[in-house]
DNA sequence: AATGAATGAGTATTCATTCAT
DNA sequence: TATGAATGAATACTCATTCAT
């Protein structure tokens, strides 16, 4: 039936719009400095009707703080579909990476910073879910890394511990750059992470 | 006078105990659900005592924390002080961070899981404490890889960017250990570290 | 016009199961754990429809519980109908009070165990709503009472004092039973309720 | 030690103020209708604090409510000790309860009017708290009558029948004039209590 | 007539901190 | 100095009722 489509779509709209306020929220304090009324009101949703969408404060935030992960590392692998090769490849990790760090820092100050809080039962699940994300992220450059090894390019180390090292120096330069912001994007630093972790990785010999 | 330097040592005879205390408690729970009743309770204090070594609870748990890491941070320096030549060093650095991880993995894991909370005015000071802590402990390392370039072993690259790649990749043996132990200590990855960090560094056309 | 009436007889058969379903409901919980969306559901109208044949929860509710409350009292005095002479119609009237008791323990262990609420303004609404049903049935017993009294049968005693002792000696039956419910039915009590309650009220000299 | 007495003395002080207030309070008002912050306020104490003598607002009411009936049960039971003789001793019993009656009529509503609620788990606790203050007095009332049915006096009735009866005849007169009082006291119906129970109960044929 | 999504007022309870003893 | 009883501010969540569709 259309009109019950129809009414999803809005529902998820309505979703959405409330998890967009509230994420520009909780950057900018921590979950216990953030009311539910502020959210209703940023949101333009009474206060009842926040409880439609979530079960209550923590379901609201962890969910926020997931999807919004997901969102991003799924729209870095995204980036790597056009380029050609593997040190292309890499290249657009790293800058697409390094681009989301320059666009989001608000956000993922919330990782970095620790403004996160042990969300009694919801703590697990949400730290599952980032497990989650994160590990299909680190599969997602380990496959990228296996066609390096096949070629000769890369040596034959242990494909988690490569694909990790390189995600290692992508954050090392994200969080420097998002304590210390400069007016240099921390996109100048693509650079040096695929000259070292080539130079660490690959096959001297050939 | 000889009484006044008793009672200083009492004094942070009982300061460190309560800290000591403090520490097992909050690497077990999250800083809202440790009651100063408990702290009180566990160090043998009466809770309006802790009021005489700790402005309040924020106070305790930074203290507690920034304290911590520096003695972490200053340790692991300091056993690189027996070991000759760069590579040498570095080897024990590695291993003696990994070690530290192995040890007081229940103290690092409020890092790493977020389990912190933000501290209101308190965080910010905290957080410049933390990062002064480990700004120290990446000089450090700087001086040492300054030696490496100055003899030509390793190459011209910016010192503070090789330092902080090192810490990361460190760091990312810490966290996959901590998250996911093993029976396999964190050190087996000592090698891996090493071999990946000076093949990116070191200077291939010599 | 004929389907006014059919609308007036749908209306009150509606009307009349959502107040089955809400007896069952409210017998079950207290009144502030029954939700009006599980009595809509309860009784397959939707939570808007129930506002067109009450004002609201707490007309419901007192509707349902005086409405049943007159039912059981006028269903116990037409039990005396057949009867003759005044000792077999007093027996009747007890043997019919405990068998509705038996029979609806769910219900009027609303009134025994205090799972009443104050419902503000609906209370003494409510409340005399109850008074007058009891009253009327008082009344009933009374003008039982006055025929014996009339013949020299029993004492010249108050009428109202005589009809309330013979109610709260059920009463009493009721209440134990009730609360401690055992397999032998309530009505095993009627023969010491008339028993003692002849005795009290008879004239002994005759 | 004395000092550990005192604080015992005005911790029970404290509390029995608390509850004397809480008594009028609820007597007035329904419990949803009645604030912590009001009772707090009315006893001269913190919200806080009352928390340190009642674990809640619900041991806070069941506490009261136990606590006071069973003070006017045994008291209504002292007053039977100087009495001599089966009729004196029943005569006494029936007027120091009317007499309780009258003077405690507003909490004493509480349980006619059910201005109670269900206390979800409490309830359950204080329903058994309340029948066995019940059952203690019953049991009372049935040591009266053995003696009156060994000396022959009265008839071979069962006991708890017998004592039930004129507990509830008791609450006949209790409930009628607490629900329409009069200026004639309540205790004006222990002539006709004493009258319609003895006859009942008693051996004619001696 | 029927629906059910949206509303938003209202309150018990916790616990860091204080300060009289 | 040490104690720990007293304080009181601060907030998520529920659910009866409404009314646009």
């Amino acid at each position: 039936m259309i009109r019950a489509e129809r009414k999803e779509r809005e529902f998820n709209a309505r979703r959405a719009e409330i998890l967009e306020k509230a994420e520009k929220i909780f950057a900018a304090k921590s979950f216990h400095d953030v009311k539910m009324a502020e959210i209703a009101n940023a949101s333009g949703f009474s206060i009842g009707s926040l409880y439609q969408f979530f079960t209550g404060k923590e379901d609201l935030y962890t969910t926020m703080v997931s999807e919004k992960l997901d969102f991003i590392f799924s729209e870095i692998r995204k980036s790597t579909e056009t380029a050609k090769g593997l040190i292309d490849m890499l290249e657009t990790l790293i800058d697409a990476h390094l681009q989301f760090v320059e666009n989001n820092s608000d956000f993922l100050l919330l990782f970095i910073k620790g403004e996160k809080v042990t969300l009694s039962e919801s703590m697990t699940e949400l730290h599952q879910r980032l497990t989650d994300s994160y590990q299909k992220h680190i599969t997602f450059i380990e496959n990228l890394l296996k066609g390096g090894m096949e070629t000769g390019l890369l040596r034959n180390l242990p494909l988690r511990d490569m694909a990790e090292s390189l995600f290692y120096l992508i954050r090392m330069a994200s969080v420097r750059w998002m304590l210390m912001p400069t007016k240099e994007s921390p996109r100048s630093k693509k650079g040096f992470i695929l000259d070292i972790f080539l130079n660490g990785v690959k096959n001297h010999d050939k």
